[in-house]
DNA sequence: GTCTATAATAAGATAGAC
DNA sequence: GTCTATCTTATTATAGAC
């Protein structure tokens, strides 16, 4: 038969690429139970209200991705005594690279749904990541110092925010922007191509000179 | 007496508040009505729809920016043959950071406005900035080259987006990131600091080697 | 131009039969 | 677990008196 997937993973799916779109107050319970096929009422049913929907969006990814890099950390923290600045991004960028294996779009999914969640729902989401993740990003942090010893803790928190505003910026407009390097360029890049063109601009930002 | 400011005008002083901090599906004409202390039918009386309201807003600062830029484009274009990276981006800093003079948190509002326009309500914005302001565009992208010849016309486009990322992202969470600065690295800083931040950032990763 | 009252619509959520 | 029907609330927008 066809349709054996789970009601619970089918709204999931739907919910997801429409919050990745459209954002997540611009996307309406309705349009996610028709996307999915199933009944209105099997969101309140399954996660009790569309706001924890959309935590639980946002989680099924972090606990995928969230462990990857937590073990990325631990290799480079016992293996590499000096490890090069973008060695440490590789630590991020792998695990969210390989999503993109794991499901469709997987990658800019993920980053347009963090993008969303920091603007559109903030705070929630801010205390939600750094109580739940705060290890990986501690540890992450101290990488970056141990890679750009130069630079002051106050430095680092700016520019690695600088370089996240670039990353969900880009991957938030990603479809667009490939669309226009399609008709403007001839260029036909998929994601693994902005994202090779994104480290050099993040790794020079990062260590740039005062 | 107190309050002699036109209904229009307070109408779009309380609207580009609200829009900047919570979005523009999250804030009602209730609301802004109820802040700008009018009455609820006057943003359909004066604008049309919350729509207008919203193009209104975003109007009303490029108004006054676009003719800025493009008069500092044409000094540095006749004054200058050889402008540095630095020089060129100071064509959109100086009045990007005037608008801080005219309005109360100016710089900030705008620059949250147009992230949130270019993530809300993508397509109409795009194409309305593009179609009004298309030649501002071209004329700064003529002068990055110019500054950095040995990038082809391709990865401007791409580094450019990545700047308007970084900007953009790190503005609409400017608040909180002054908030955490002053917590974590008892830093006091304002807008003027974060640019002055941001700067080396993006003038690194602009000029970055592939 | 401003106001009240209200229309028209769409949203999230739930009760209760199956 | 699923479905229909419905409730409640909030929204944008407008009609019509002043």
């Amino acid at each position: 038969m066809a349709n054996a997937q789970p009601t619970k993973l089918k709204i999931l799916d739907a919910a997801e690429e429409l919050f990745a779109e459209n954002g997540f107050s611009e996307t309406s319970t309705r349009q996610i139970t028709k996307k999915a096929e199933v009944n209105l009422a099997s969101v309140n049913y399954h996660f009790g209200s569309k706001n924890e929907l959309i935590q639980a969006v946002i989680e099924r990814y972090l606990e995928v991705l969230v462990p990857n890099i937590s073990k990325e950390l631990t290799d480079l923290e016992n293996n590499n005594p000096n490890p090069t600045l973008e060695e440490v991004f590789s630590v991020f960028i792998r695990p969210i690279l390989s999503l993109n294996q794991q499901r469709k779009n997987g990658t800019s999914i993920l980053l347009q749904l963090l993008g969303r969640s920091y603007t559109d729902s903030q705070r929630h989401m801010r205390r939600f990541f750094l109580g739940n993740y705060g290890d990986v990003v501690t540890r992450f942090v101290a990488l970056v110092y141990q890679a750009q010893p130069g630079l002051s803790a106050s430095e680092i928190f700016w520019r690695l925010h600088f370089t996240l505003g670039t990353v969900v910026f880009t991957m938030a407009s990603s479809g667009a922007l490939m669309d226009i390097a399609r008709a403007d360029f001839d260029e036909d890049i998929a994601i693994e191509g902005v994202v090779k063109r994104l480290i050099p601009f993040i790794a020079a930002g990062v260590s740039a000179p005062r």
